[in-house]
DNA sequence: TTTTGATAACTTTTT
DNA sequence: GTTATCAAAA
C-alpha cells in the first residue's frame, strides 16, 4: 500500500469501533495486521492505558512485530501493552501465581520431546507392551484432550462413559504422565492453557482482577484457536467486553491441533450484538494469483461466502509445470528462481513451499548446486536439537532440583559412570523413597547396587548443580550458559569427540550459535524494553529502568515458548523454504507451491475424511495466497517416499484453480468428494506402467489398502499388482 | 560401562 | 533413505 497510515473505509471502521464485541473477518492479504496494530494505537491515543490492552497473536515473531509497530505509531505505548502469544501469555499469570497453584517458582515448561520420553517412562511402567511404540500418538492425544479442557481425571471418566477401551487405556497413561510431569514440578504446552483456565475458575478474586485489568482484548488468527484459548478469550473479556478478534475460516489450517472453526464462525451468537466487519479488499496479490485461489477454496461447502477483490494490475499468469519427479521438481525451481533474480528479484523476494518437511532435502540439494543462497525454516528445530536440549537441561536442573526430567537427561552426558543400570538403580530408590531423582542423587551412599564409580560420579554431579545454581544468582544468561557448557565439561567432551566425527563437531557450532541466541537475548532482554520517552523508532533498551535484569530463567522460558515459524528472518538476503503451515502469515512477491499432488497435497490421509479434505484445501489456499506477483504450482510425475517411487496424479486442487483442464476420465473430481486418492480404476480401463508398458484392466480385487489389480499387458505379460505401490497411470 | 552395529520406525502439518 | 532405539562386543 501506498501510504502506510492510511486506511481503507472497512479498517477505519474495525479500527475506530468502540461498541463492544467485534468480528472482523479478513480475508488474505485485506490488512488484517494493519487494523489490528491502528486499533491498539488508536486505543492508546485515545488514553487507554497501554498496560490494560491485550493483544494475543500466533507466534513470537508475530508479537515482537506488532509491538514494533504500535510503538512506531503511538510511541512507548508498543512497549507497554501486553502482546503475547496465548502460551506465553498464560507462562506469565501462572508464574506470578505460581504459589497458590501448587508449582515451583521456577517451574520448567516441558516440550514434545520431554512429553514423548515422559509418555514412554509411563507405557513402559504400565506395563502395556503393545503400546510402547505408539508414545507420539499418546502424547497428542493427551494434548488433544488438554486443548479441550479434559484433565486426567475427566478423561478417564469420560472414557468410562464411552466404555471404550482404548480411551481407558490413553485414561491410564495420562494420569500416570500427569503424576511424573507435576512431580517434576513442570508444565507442558496444553498445560499452560489448562492450568490458567483452572485458575481462573478456582479463584475468583484473580478471575476478577485480570478481568477488570484488561479493558481491552484483541485475538489474532482467531479461526485457529482451541477450546482453551477460547475459554480463555471469553473468561477475559466478559466484564468490559471489548473484545476484537480477527481471523479468517478460509484459512483455519489447525483443526489437527485441536483448533475449532466454530470458534469464529459462532462468534455473533456467543456474542450478541456483536459488530461484524468484513474486510475484502486485497492488497497483497494480482488479480490472476487471486483468481486461481479463489477458485479453489470456493470448492468447500459450508464456508461463509466471501469475495476478495483487488485494484492491483493483471500480473503475469500463475504457471504450472510438471516435472518427472523430486529431483526435477526442485531443479525446475531453482532454475526459476535463477531466472527471477535475473528480473531483479532479490532472494529474500521468494518462498518455496511443501506440504511436507521431508520434502526439504531436494530443494536444499537444489538450491545449493545452483550457488542461490537460502535457508530452511523449522525442519529440525533449533531448540530440539540433543546437545542444545542437553545444555537447557543442565540449567533447568541446577534451578529447579524438583526436575526429575531434565536431570535423567543429562545424568550421564558427558559420560561419569552413571550408566543404564546406574540410573535404574537411582530411580529405583528415588521412586521407593517417593522423592525426586535429584535427592535420589544426593543419598547415592544409601543407594543399592551401585558401583564405586557410579557413587563418585553421582557425587560429582551433586556438586555441580548445586555450584551451577549458585553461579547462577550473581549471572546474566550469557554467561550463566557459558558456564553450564564449561563446569558440566560439556563442551570438552564435545571438543575431544570432534576430532573424530565431523558431526560432532557441527554440534559444537550449534552451541556456539546457543551461546549467541542467549547474548542476544540478554541484548535485546527478551522482555519490554522501557517505555521510551518520545520516538517511536529504534530505541536501546534502557537496562537500569528495568525491574531487574535479564536472567537464565527467563531466557528458558523464552526458548520453550520458541516457535519454528519464529526461526524465519524477513531481512535475511536468501530464499525461504518452509511447510505451508508456517507460511501463514507471511507474504513474497514469487512463491512456488511444490509437490501438488494427490496423495500429497492433499495427503492421502483425508481419504476417508471430508472434513480433512477441506481442510487440505484451505491449507493450499494459504500458500497461494501468500504469493504477490508470481505463483508458480509445480508438481512431479513420480516421487520417492521411503526410498519406494510412488507415482503421483497432479493436485486436484490445480484443476480447481482453472490452471489446467481436467483429465478426460474426469477422475480428479470424481474423487474430489472423497474417494481414496490413490488412482481410481475400474476392469477395462486402459492403464500405463512405466516397466511393463501399457495395457487394460481386466480384474480387480481386495479394497482398500490392499485393492489389486490384474492387468493384461501390450506385451502379452499379465500381472497381479498392488495398487498401492505400482508405478500405474491412467494411459 | 561404553561403544558399536543392527533394526525398526518414521513422515502431515506444531503452539 | 534417515534417524532413534536396542542388543551385543570391547
Amino acid at each position: 500500500m501506498a501510504d502506510p497510515d492510511s486506511l481503507n473505509p472497512e479498517q477505519r471502521e474495525a479500527v475506530s469501533y468502540r461498541g463492544g464485541p467485534l468480528l472482523v473477518l479478513a480475508g488474505a492479504g485485506t490488512g488484517k495486521t494493519r487494523v489490528i496494530v491502528h486499533r491498539v494505537a488508536s486505543l492508546i491515543r485515545e488514553g487507554a492505558a497501554p498496560e490494560r490492552i491485550l493483544a494475543v497473536t500466533f507466534t513470537n515473531k508475530a508479537a515482537e512485530e506488532m509491538r514494533r509497530r504500535v510503538d512506531a505509531l503511538a510511541p512507548g505505548g508498543g512497549a507497554l501493552a501486553w502482546v503475547y502469544t496465548f502460551h506465553a501469555f498464560a507462562a506469565r499469570i501462572l508464574r506470578s501465581h505460581a504459589q497458590r497453584l501448587g508449582l515451583p517458582r521456577r517451574f520448567t515448561i516441558y516440550d514434545q520431546d520431554d512429553q514423548k520420553r515422559l509418555v514412554a517412562e509411563s507405557i513402559k511402567e504400565l506395563g502395556l507392551e503393545k503400546e510402547k511404540n505408539k508414545a507420539s500418538l499418546y502424547v497428542s492425544l493427551i494434548s488433544r484432550a488438554k486443548d479441550d479442557l479434559l484433565d486426567a481425571q475427566s478423561y478417564a471418566i469420560y472414557a468410562m462413559a464411552q466404555n471404550d477401551p482404548s480411551r481407558e487405556t490413553v485414561a491410564r497413561v495420562y494420569e500416570v504422565y500427569q503424576k511424573k510431569l507435576s512431580a517434576s514440578g513442570g508444565l507442558d504446552f496444553g498445560d499452560l492453557l489448562l492450568k490458567l483456565v483452572e485458575l481462573f475458575r478456582g479463584d475468583a478474586a484473580i478471575r476478577e482482577l485480570y478481568q477488570e485489568r484488561f479493558l481491552h482484548l484483541l485475538v489474532d488468527e482467531y479461526q485457529d484457536t482451541n477450546h482453551a484459548q477460547y475459554i480463555i478469550t471469553k473468561t477475559l473479556a466478559s466484564k468490559h467486553r471489548n473484545l476484537c478478534v480477527v481471523g479468517d475460516p478460509d484459512q483455519s489450517i489447525y483443526s489437527w491441533r485441536g483448533a475449532h472453526v466454530r470458534n469464529i464462525l459462532e462468534f455473533e451468537s456467543d456474542f450478541p450484538n456483536a459488530k461484524v466487519v468484513r474486510l475484502e479488499r486485497n492488497y497483497r496479490s494480482t488479480p490472476n494469483i487471486l483468481q486461481a485461489a479463489s477458485l479453489v477454496i470456493e470448492h468447500n461447502r459450508g464456508r461463509l461466502k466471501k469475495s476478495l477483490w483487488t485494484e492491483r494490475p493483471e500480473g503475469p499468469s500463475v504457471e504450472v509445470e510438471e516435472l518427472a519427479d523430486e529431483r526435477e521438481e526442485a531443479r525446475s525451481t531453482a532454475r526459476r528462481a535463477a531466472r527471477l533474480l535475473d528480473e531483479g528479484f532479490s532472494p529474500k523476494d521468494m518462498a518455496v513451499f511443501y506440504r511436507t518437511n521431508a520434502q526439504s532435502r531436494s530443494f536444499e540439494e537444489a538450491f545449493t548446486l545452483a550457488q542461490i543462497p537460502h535457508r530452511v525454516v523449522g525442519s529440525v528445530r533449533f531448540y530440539e536439537r540433543k546437545e542444545v536440549k542437553d545444555a537447557l537441561a543442565y540449567a533447568r536442573a541446577a534451578l529447579n532440583p524438583a526436575d526429575s526430567i531434565s536431570l535423567s537427561r543429562i545424568l550421564n552426558v558427558p559420560p561419569r559412570g552413571l550408566g543404564k543400570a546406574s540410573q535404574e538403580a537411582l530411580e529405583a530408590h528415588a521412586k521407593k523413597t517417593s522423592a525426586a531423582l535429584r535427592e535420589a542423587l544426593e543419598h547415592a551412599d544409601k543407594v543399592e547396587n551401585l558401583t564405586p564409580a557410579a557413587r563418585q560420579g553421582a557425587a560429582e554431579l551433586v556438586l555441580l548443580l548445586e555450584q551451577l545454581r549458585r553461579e547462577f544468582e550473581a549471572l546474566g544468561p550469557a554467561d550463566a550458559m557459558e558456564a553450564v557448557l564449561q563446569k558440566t565439561g560439556y563442551w570438552a567432551w564435545l571438543e575431544g569427540l570432534a576430532e573424530s566425527d565431523p558431526e560432532e563437531a557441527a554440534r559444537m557450532e550449534n552451541l556456539q550459535e546457543l551461546l549467541n541466541a542467549v547474548r542476544e537475548f540478554e541484548e535485546t532482554c527478551g522482555e519490554k524494553p522501557a517505555p521510551s520517552p518520545a520516538s517511536g523508532e529504534q530505541q536501546a533498551p534502557a537496562r537500569a529502568a528495568l525491574p531487574e535484569a535479564p536472567r537464565i530463567e527467563r531466557f528458558l522460558e523464552s526458548a520453550a515458548l520458541q516457535t519454528q515459524a519464529d526461526a524465519y528472518d524477513a531481512n535475511r538476503p536468501s530464499v525461504t523454504l518452509m511447510t505451508v503451515h508456517l507460511a501463514k502469515g507471511l507474504e513474497f512477491p514469487a512463491v512456488f507451491l511444490t509437490g501438488l499432488e494427490e496423495g500429497l497435497f492433499p495427503i492421502s490421509s483425508v481419504n476417508t475424511n471430508p472434513e480433512e479434505l477441506e481442510e487440505e484445501r484451505r491449507l493450499c489456499y494459504v500458500g497461494m495466497t501468500r504469493a504477490k506477483e508470481r505463483l508458480t504450482l509445480l508438481h512431479a510425475a513420480t516421487r520417492r517416499v521411503f526410498g519406494r517411487v510412488y507415482s503421483n496424479l497432479p493436485s486436484r486442487f490445480i484443476f480447481e484453480a482453472g490452471l489446467i483442464g481436467r483429465p478426460a476420465e474426469d477422475a480428479a473430481m470424481a474423487r474430489a468428494h472423497c474417494a481414496p486418492a490413490a488412482m481410481r480404476v475400474k476392469a477395462g480401463m486402459r492403464v500405463r506402467h512405466p516397466e511393463f508398458g501399457c495395457g487394460e484392466i481386466v480384474e480387480k480385487s481386495g479394497s482398500g489398502e490392499m485393492l489389486k489389480v490384474t492387468v493384461a499387458f501390450d506385451s502379452g505379460a499379465t500381472k497381479k499388482l498392488l495398487l498401492r505401490y505400482a508405478p500405474l497411470s491412467p494411459a
